[in-house]
DNA sequence: GAAATGACTCAAC
DNA sequence: CGTTGAGCCATTT
């Protein structure tokens, strides 16, 4: 495993139930901006190995699920998503202005609510 | 080590 | 938000 996968991990870690946060945010809390689709690598390498990482908290920019793996499935995150609390829209969608993982509210999510 | 791939993102339409 | 095209970086082949 890599410095950097820990890095993600960690920084996954923090984030609350109930929050979700997008691949970019993710890599930039985690001291690596710009290396949103090494997230995506990284939780795709992720397995039982690492049981305490919320993977499922991690969705795109668009705010929807873009989980494609077949140990971790888009409904199944959805599933447990909801089971924390966070609402979807109809079209599967997330409000970022109401589960958007602010991290140490210092960064302007800028939800325009 | 070069080329291809992917759980991405941003800017333009 | 919908789509397209280009940029991005680590892992895999």
């Amino acid at each position: 495993m890599t410095e950097f996968n820990e890095a993600i991990y960690a920084a996954l870690r923090r984030v609350p139930p109930g929050r979700v946060v997008n691949y970019g945010r993710l890599a930039l809390v985690a001291g690596y901006p710009g290396h949103a689709r090494a997230v995506g690598r990284a939780l795709h390498t992720l397995d039982e190995s690492y049981p305490d990482v919320p993977w499922w908290r991690v969705i795109n920019a668009a705010g929807r699920i873009s989980t494609n793996c077949p140990t971790h499935t888009a409904i199944e995150q959805r599933a447990r998503l909801e089971s924390e609390g966070v609402e979807f829209n109809e079209q599967g969608f997330i409000s970022w202005g109401r589960h958007g993982w602010l991290e140490n509210e210092d960064i302007s999510v800028a939800s325009s609510q």
